[in-house]
DNA sequence: GTGGTCTAGACCACA
DNA sequence: GTGGTCTAGACCACT
């Protein structure tokens, strides 16, 4: 279910919080759907349970998913307030990112054309609220 | 000149690394101009020479500036045709974050505005080779 | 296992680097094969871990092994096919050391009976991929 | 005359050292020609004449020239004996190049090619005794 | 235990 | 003066 690149250089539990922010992020995680259990994620994976423990308490830090102890972790619905700051980092990063796109020779239209393609993929979906 | 975030889990290499990629494709330091000496920019920033010196080697890597020994590190100018990989890395991680930002509640109008106004940015300075 | 010049003018890590590349190319490292941690190695030749390490970050750059932390380094199986650059190089030092070679006497003949010997060497060897 | 890369990260009298070289072994240096004075050298290149002092110290210990105190420095005649350290040293770089070429996917017969061309251009020029 | 970062301080080659 | 190399030794994050 999760593809881990074991020879990347970033941190497993990191590639771990990606993979399952976009699966939230993309609606394939639904809001309140449990997420596998530690210890079944881990021997999928045959990875260490504490990893996917560090994986989850991150998501939960970044408020992507919520614990109940003792019954197991949740998909968090997206909450749309208090998320500012957030959004500032992401405008910021995607600043850089055109800037540096520019710089290597990518004209205005072909980046404007791109984030057009992108919203519309996902505007298809659930996301035009 | 550069500010730097001592506490920040980004190595401070890294950091610096970024500010100077920053400032060059924002055309702030200028093709063939000469970067501060690695001694230089050690004592003003007060960290060690063989910090600077790791995060010119770096920025050498990625082809950002060129270094001659003895006479000192200079911005590289643009040229940069075969940077087709790097700019496809850019545009994985430009979908990733749209995607978050409308997961956020950004609407693709916002997005795309945001977006434009970013290009023109650089188009209207000195960009546009 | 491998043997350093001190006295050499050429760094100790560029030698290491050289060496390694070598035992890559010729098949003695194999893929995804882990090379000696980097303090072991260290205290093996009698050199300093900084050292090692900046090899070792070297070879990573330019491909031939990748380093996971908290894991260890390892050989990096060829892909390489984007390397047209670096190929352009070789048969630019090739072309040199040929020209050299005549200078100095060798015969076109004896030339290509030395190359043949070579390619021959490795394609029997297990290079034919 | 020569065309120097200020920009490369190899010293200036290296780059001296290898362009005079190619063209003694390309006979557009004939022997017993004179070679361009320091200073005439130096001001026509606009780089320090200790540079250029220090090219012609490296040619004549590599035995490419010899110098006459008070008359100058001219192109010494390929004298084919004692050689043959250095072409033990030629054929051996030749190795590791035609190795890592393969290793990067070039075929034999793509090398062999290459290598035959290469004899070609300079046997058809005044190499072949 | 692994690689990675950082400091302090020394020495070298090049121009 | 410049960048580059190297050492000794400390500390950190990940598994």
């Amino acid at each position: 279910m999760f593809e881990l690149d074991l020879r990347s250089r970033a941190p497993i539990y990191e590639q771990l919080v990606e993979k399952i922010k976009e699966l939230i992020i993309n609606n394939v995680l639904k809001p309140d759907q449990q997420l596998p259990a530690v210890r079944v994620l881990a021997s999928e994976l045959t990875i260490n349970p504490n990893t996917i423990q560090k994986a989850y308490r991150e998501l939960e830090y970044r408020e992507f998913i919520y614990s109940i102890p003792g019954k197991g972790s949740f998909v968090r619905p997206a909450i749309h307030e208090n998320s500012t700051a957030r959004l500032q980092t992401l405008e910021n990063e995607l600043s850089r990112i055109v800037s540096e796109m520019q710089y290597l020779g990518a004209t205005p239209r072909e980046i404007i054309t791109l984030v057009k393609t992108q919203v519309s993929k996902n505007g298809g979906g659930s996301m035009d609220d």
